[in-house]
DNA sequence: CCTTGACCTTCCTGTTACAGGAAGCCCTAT
DNA sequence: ATAGGGCTTCCTGTAACAGGAAGGTCAAGG
C-alpha cells in the first residue's frame, strides 16, 4: 500500500503518518521510486496508534504502547499502569475544566446580555475569584 | 514597579509578562535604563489577563474581553456573546473527555493487571472501538 | 509522444502560550 | 572592588501536527 490507501484505512492522515515515521514510531519500507511502501502489519500499528491518539494518550504514550503491544511477554500490569496513569490525567482536566465551567456559568448568568455596559463578568474578571 | 514586583502582584510569572507585551496585550512604560515600569492600571490589566486565562479563555478571547473591559461604551451582550462561546468550548472538551475516559476505563477495568501478557487493553485498542 | 491529473517526495513555516537559558547591563550593599 | 540580585534581549524548545511550495512519478487519454 501507498500512503494514501493506507492512511485511508487507518483513519489517519497522511501528514501525521509522514510524521509518525520521522519520530520513529512507525517504519515503512520504501518502493524504488522513493515512495513509502506499508504492509498489513504497518497498518495495524497505524490503526492502532489512532485508536490510542483518539482516547488521547500522548505520542508518548503511544510509543510506549505499541513496544508492549509488540512485546509477546509483556505483562498486562505495564500497560494497565500505563491507561490508569491517563486516566488520572483525564480526571485532572475534567475536574479542572469544571472548575471553570462552574465559575464562567456564574458569571454568565448573572450578565443581562443587552446593550448597556454594566457587565458581572467583567466585574468578575476585574476581582479576585471567589473559590468558595 | 518593576516587572517583579508586578509579576509577583498579578500572579504571572515575569517571562509571561514580558510575552504579553511582545503580542500587545500590554504597553508598559520604560525607565531611563531600560526597565519596564508598570503602573496600578497595568497591574489591574494583567490581574484581570491572569483571572480570565484562569478560566481558560485563549489569548485572543482575552484580547477582545480586555477591549471591552476599556471601553466603557460597550454592550454587555458583546462580552456574553465571548463567554458562552468559551463555554460551549468548555462543555465541548468535557464532553470528549467523558467519552475518553468511558471507554478507557472500560478497558482498565476489563485489565488484570497482572504478570501475564494478556491483556484486553491492548486487544481493545488492536479493534475498532465500540461506540455503541 | 505528449500532456494532464492524481499521487508521491522533501523541506520550510506556522500554530498556542509560553519556559529555559545564555550573554550582558544595572543597582545596591558590603 | 566585588558579589548578588534583578533586569534586558535573543534564541531555542515544547506537542502534534497542518498548510503549502517545488518538484518527481505514474497511468490514462489524445
Amino acid at each position: 500500500m501507498n500512503i494514501g490507501e493506507v492512511a485511508q484505512a487507518a483513519g489517519l492522515p497522511a501528514k501525521t503518518i509522514r510524521y509518525y515515521e520521522d519520530i520513529g514510531l512507525i517504519a515503512p519500507l520504501r518502493d524504488a521510486n522513493g515512495y513509502r511502501r506499508f504492509t498489513e502489519a504497518h497498518l495495524h500499528k497505524l490503526a492502532f496508534l489512532a485508536r490510542a491518539r483518539g482516547l488521547g494518550f500522548s505520542i508518548e504514550q503511544c510509543r510506549t504502547l505499541l513496544a508492549l503491544y509488540e512485546d509477546r511477554a509483556r505483562a498486562s500490569a505495564d500497560v494497565k499502569a500505563v491507561a490508569q496513569t491517563h486516566l488520572a490525567e483525564i480526571d485532572a482536566k475534567m475536574a479542572e475544566l469544571a472548575e471553570m465551567r462552574r465559575v464562567l456559568a456564574d458569571l454568565v448568568r448573572a450578565c443581562a446580555g443587552d446593550h448597556r455596559p454594566d457587565c458581572p463578568i467583567l466585574r468578575g474578571l476585574a476581582q479576585p475569584i471567589a473559590t468558595d
